[in-house]
DNA sequence: ATGAAAGCGCTAACAA
DNA sequence: TTGTTAGCGCTTTCAT
């Protein structure tokens, strides 16, 4: 495999070009202060002559640091790269990282094999940090990070006692709201089409569904509430079923942005206008939703926020290392369009 | 900022519980021959009963070597490309990393800053190789990296005379095909509309086009050919004017996928049938269009083969280090649907 | 087949 | 303010 060209200058020769000691010349890339000036001077004077850039193996050798971080995409997510809620999230870690001199790494684990590779890596002190970009419920990567004691953040949190640090949205209080909204504009009937009931955010979604309801001081009727799996063709389903259960159901609330979309088509399909008959209220989990979709009245996650506080919490979880683990809950925004 | 949490155990720690040398677990770990079974057993089962992982600066410092190469992405793909043609680079990048220890990074390079940083980051040897997605003319990065002697193979040529090591789609002769094609269903009057004149995988689509009229024995009309910018706003206009100039034209090479469905809203608008009265083909660079257009006939480029061929390319230029450059072009292929 | 020893290039603690 | 020194944990000869 391709070893580092030789011949690459090192610190010594720079001090020696430099007449100062190798300390010295370190204090200088690094940026620390007690350095004369006349002597950061020559010192850069021979760092510029020579080409010299700091071996970044031995820095971290004795300076016990990588000075990167990794941005895990489990095998779902990266799928999705070009889409607007990934490269949200990435642009904003990457923003809060731009002036800290930390490189961000982005990593696909897609199989056991890449899994146990990049714990490997991980754990062999290559990065100082781990964020992990919406793990499933099953996924072991975020344990084994977490037993080999690497600082490590979550974006959505598997389940309601989740043992890590995590930066979430607040799924309840943003269906609650779409609720309360609904009620407000005079709907009388909402129903739900639910994401897949073994994921935690699916639950809460439904949970703020629940709650809308009755802090409205409407009953909360088991037949307007059916399941889903996140998918445009569940959702379409699943509405389909819904005001086929019960045609007085006038909104509907769905669980995902894909699954509106299908709610969408279903209510179209079965005559029903929107959102004259009825309205819909979607999440957008993934925002280019909104380029194919711009009519869609969404709750929506403040990505760039979630990207920024990862970083954040990553980085106290780093200087900290008591272990404690952190939370951070960002608050959703109603983005009323066409549809409601 | 996080630094590896201590009491890790070392190689050292290995050697002594296993009551062997240091130089005998280092052996042991890096799978050398020469190392008799039962000492390799007494050695692994100290490894397991520490949890000793290797400490990788460490290793990079001694070995020289990082058994890690980037894959940088630059401002203007990240957020535009569809995600089949980035996932599938990516992903046959990964699939042929996967088996040879070696970590795939993708980095964000967005700013003269992050250009730096990165610089820096692979010079400092964190890497042993650099592959570069679709970089644009005037990127300074392939020369940044080329002068630092990093191994580096760009996705795509940036001129005629690229003095890097790279792979690209054979675009001329996939023009030159989707010419010969629609000759052969019939077509006479054959127009294009261009991508940038600038850019070097736009005039190598031009001049397919020219020389599959050449061979076809067809003359080339100036007027046919009108100048765009691969958005579909520009395929728009130019396949407009196209046919306000040359109304007898009966199809419309477009010089990319995106400005092919520019070609066909215009058509459309026009009142011209497709494929009845005009032909369209473009050139799939951007696949997403195969889901919102499914009807697009393309000039397809194996995306799967380029990303293989670009980690095959680099492990021979880190092992040769003549510094020759080698340059790998790929067959394209058209996939024919309801457009022609 | 295995152990011992010499670095790899840097940071950080300690002297001066 | 600056030089010196002792490692950081591993790979790789070179002996044995």
């Amino acid at each position: 495999m391709g070893r580092q060209r030789p011949g690459t200058p090192t610190l010594e020769e720079v001090a020696a070009l430099a007449g100062v000691g190798r300390g010295t010349v370190s204090r200088v890339i690094n940026n620390a202060a007690g350095v004369r000036h006349s002597t950061r001077m020559a010192v850069e004077r021979a760092i510029a002559e020579l080409g010299y850039v700091p071996n970044l193996a031995a820095r971290s050798l004795a300076g016990r640091r990588a000075d990167a971080v990794a941005l895990v995409m489990t095998e779902p997510d990266w799928r999705q790269f070009g889409e607007p809620f990934f490269s949200s999230v990435v642009g904003a870690v990457g923003d809060a990282l731009t002036d800290t001199g930390v490189q961000l790494l982005l990593t696909l684990v897609r199989t056991d094999v890449e899994r146990r590779h990049f714990v490997e890596y991980a754990r062999g002190g290559r990065v100082d940090g781990v964020l992990l970009m919406s793990v499933h419920a099953e996924d072991p990567l975020p344990d084994m990070l977490s037993e080999a004691g690497l600082p490590t953040v979550l974006l959505g949190r598997r389940s309601g006692d989740e043992a890590v640090t995590y930066v979430d949205a607040d799924n309840v209080g943003g269906a609650r709201g779409a609720v309360a909204h609904l009620v407000r504009t005079g709907r009388t009937a909402i129903g739900t089409v639910t994401g897949p009931p073994d994921m935690y955010v699916a639950r809460s979604r439904l949970r703020g569904y629940r709650e809308g309801l009755e802090r409205a001081g409407f009953e909360i009727r088991p037949s307007w509430i059916v399941e889903g799996d996140f998918t445009q063709e569940s959702g379409r389903r699943a509405t389909a079923e819904l005001i086929a259960r019960a045609p007085e159901v006038d909104a509907v609330l769905a669980a995902s942005d894909t699954m509106a979309a299908g709610a969408l088509e279903a209510l179209r399909a079965a005559g029903r206008r929107v959102p004259e008959d009825v309205a819909v209220i979607g999440f957008d989990d993934f925002p280019l939703a909104q380029h194919t979709r711009p009519q869609l009245t969404t709750v929506r996650q403040p990505l760039e926020e979630m990207g920024r506080a990862m970083v954040q919490l990553l980085f106290d979880v780093m200087r900290d290392s008591s272990g404690a683990w952190r939370h951070v809950i960002l608050r959703t925004e109603l983005v009323e369009r066409a549809s409601t």
